[in-house]
Parts: C-alpha cells; structure tokens; sequence
DNA sequence: AAGAACGTGAGA
DNA sequence: TCTCACGTTCTT
C-alpha cells in the first residue's frame, strides 16, 4: 500500500524500535485529527496532507507576489537548490541532518507570539499547533529519529514541491527519488491552482478524502496560531478594521495593549518621538505565517545561533514590511490567500 | 542593498 | 532562566 504513496512518514517503519514519542497530546488539544497519529495511518496521512498545503500555499503565494520580481517563484530556490544538493544525498544516508540547524527545538516546539487579534487573548490556541513531528521534541534527539526528520520531514515536502513548478531539471532535482514517475517535472501549471492543493502530489492511487482536507484545513487555522477558521476569518477582520482606523501596518497587532493610538508600530527605525517601539508580531494568517516547518537550509535556518532570525520561509509578510508601508495591506496576499483555502 | 551579527523584548 | 525572533547596527 505505502508502496505506491510518495510519502513515507516516520512511523512508516514498523515501531520496531519502540521510541516513545516525547509527545504527548494534552487533552485540551485542539487537534483531534492529529492525535495518536502515529496509530493511526489516516490520520498521519492528514498530517502529510496539511504539510504539502503548507508548502504549496506558500509557494501560490511567491509566485503571485514575486513573479515579476525573480525568475523563480520560489526566492530561494535557486540557492536553496544551490545549497542543499550536495547535503541530501548524505542526509537519506546518515543518521543525523546535514544541516546544524536545531531542527528538533524548530520543529518540535511551539512556534512563538502570533497576532492573535485581540490585545488580551494571548495565544492561547498555540499549544495546539505542530501536530507534526511533535515527537521531536527537545534537544534530545534519538538517533533513530534523526532520519526521519533530515529525510522525511523536510525533505519529503520540500520534494514533492520543488521537483515540480520550478525550473529544476531532472537531472538537477535531488529529490527524484521521492517525484513520481508520472508527474512530469516541469508541471508549473500547478501552482496556479488557486484554492486546491496546487503542490499535492498525486499520492499514487490514493484519492485524497474530502472531508480530511475540510478538516485539516479548518482546524489547521491560520497555521501555527491553531485557531479555527472562524477565527482567522475573525482575526482578518479585525485586521481589515484595524487597518483602516489606524492606518498602520501593524497587522492587528496589539496596538491598544500599549495604550499606543499609533499602534507603536509607526515607529520605524527612526521615529524620534521616543515611544514605546514594540516588537511587532507575526500576523499568523499569511502563507509564510503558516508554514510549520523550518526549512533547514536557509540562512537564517542554518546561522540560527548568531542570526537570531525565523526561517526565511516563515518570515511573515507583513513584518518584511517597513512599519510606515500601509498600502499594501489590502492586497497583501497573505488574508486573501487565507480565505481561498476556505472557499 | 543585502546579509550577518547583535541586543533585547516577549513568552514559556 | 531559557528560547524565540524582531529590530537595529555592522559588514560586505
Ligand atoms: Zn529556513
Ligand atoms: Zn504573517
């Protein structure tokens, strides 16, 4: 059966090793298609599923947004390509990732402060997001469960969406062994699809279940915030509004909670006035809010230690703007790229 | 201008 | 106290 599927997850593998996962699903969770994964094989699946959403919402995102800008949609891939070629060999061999990024405190762990749009609801929702490879967690890394994570858990998205849509020749692909004979590799017409699973692979011949996309996509939220979709639908709202009244790019960020009618985000690099210039959070409903994964290879992923920096994918949109940048908002792709998954 | 390094706010 | 990551400054 798993023979067919271009997917392999990390408890494709028999158990026979018998780790325990360090995660343990809180009854409270908000994910009950995510938990016990690893029992179920469905419910895996699903992970998969919200994975490959997550790289091909990004990736309908870069081309809409840097289409004219790079020659390839994805901005990175280029380098990324550049870059990891020669680790991915090593990384299906070895036991530990090529890469000395921490993927396992990446991956593992809650991502961090999200625009939840109201100035008192503080990410409550968050213990619920990362459903997937919540079992490495820590810095305890078993060395059974470095594979799967350098091979599986970056390489197998990151696969199924660069070997298509992107200007890689086959040759060039370093993940043909994980692309399906029958997907030609220049198929970037895929990413057009606006609302679908542009970046889905075809799963040999598993037909994707309806009702695991409805679930998965609405209870994935807006990504790592782990709210449900009326909440997004509310927090993008709240940031339309917000954006009108304020005239700020603050994103819904809390501008009342610092008692800021400027919204503290107006204060730029330079803005003398001396107030009280908080850090603005990530949005948490644009595509690279979404991403859960850490990409591994980037610049920021790999000088994680001294950068200091979130994975160049994940960088939210809003925050790559200038503070005094308002205009952009509407159109800013990352709410309405939001909602397409919705409708 | 872009990227790297650093300081430090924020949350757990 | 620790980690994450935004904002600033420095470097290339
Ligand atoms: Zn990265
Ligand atoms: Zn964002």
């Amino acid at each position: 059966m798993s023979s067919s599927v271009c997917m392999e997850t990390p408890h494709a593998h028999g158990h026979t090793h018998g780790h325990t996962h360090n995660y343990n699903p809180t009854p409270g969770r908000d994910f009950p298609l995510q938990i016990d994964s690893c029992v179920n094989p469905v419910l895996d699946y699903s992970a998969q599923m919200e994975r490959y959403r997550s790289f091909a919402t990004f990736y309908k995102n870069s081309t809409a947004a840097a289409a004219a800008a790079a020659a390839t949609p994805f901005p990175q891939t280029a380098k990324i390509a550049r870059i990891a070629t020669p680790l991915f060999p090593s990384a299906r061999l070895s036991a530990m990732p090529p890469w000395p990024c921490d993927n396992a405190m990446l991956w593992g762990r809650k991502p961090t402060a999200v625009n939840v749009n109201g100035p008192h609801t503080h990410r409550t929702g968050m213990s619920r997001a990362e459903p997937v490879n919540m079992h490495m967690s820590g810095k305890h890394i078993p060395q059974d469960s470095a594979l799967p994570m350098g091979a599986d858990n970056f390489l197998s998205p990151l696969a199924a969406e660069q070997c298509r849509g992107l200007p890689v020749t086959g040759a060039e692909c370093m993940n043909r062994l994980k692309c399906p004979p029958s997907v030609p590799p220049g198929g970037a017409g895929e990413a057009d699809r606006s609302g679908t699973f542009g970046g889905m692979p075809p799963l040999g011949g598993l037909s994707l279940p309806p009702g695991v996309i409805v679930m998965t996509t609405l209870h994935s939220g807006a990504g790592s915030s782990g709210v449900t979709m009326s909440d997004s639908a509310f927090q993008i709202a709240n940031v339309a509004a917000d954006c009108q009244h304020s005239g700020s790019s603050c994103s819904g960020s809390p501008a009342a909670l610092n008692g800021n009618a400027n919204g503290s985000c107006s204060s730029g690099s330079s803005n003398g006035s001396g107030a009280a210039k908080r850090k603005r959070k990530r949005c948490g409903v644009c595509a690279p809010c979404r991403r859960r994964i850490n990409c591994g290879v980037c610049s920021s992923c790999r000088n994680r230690k001294t950068g200091h920096q979130i994975c160049k994918f994940r960088k939210c949109e809003e925050l790559k703007k200038k503070p005094g940048s308002t205009m952009e908002r509407a159109p800013s792709a990352g709410a309405a790229d939001t909602f397409r998954w919705f409708f």
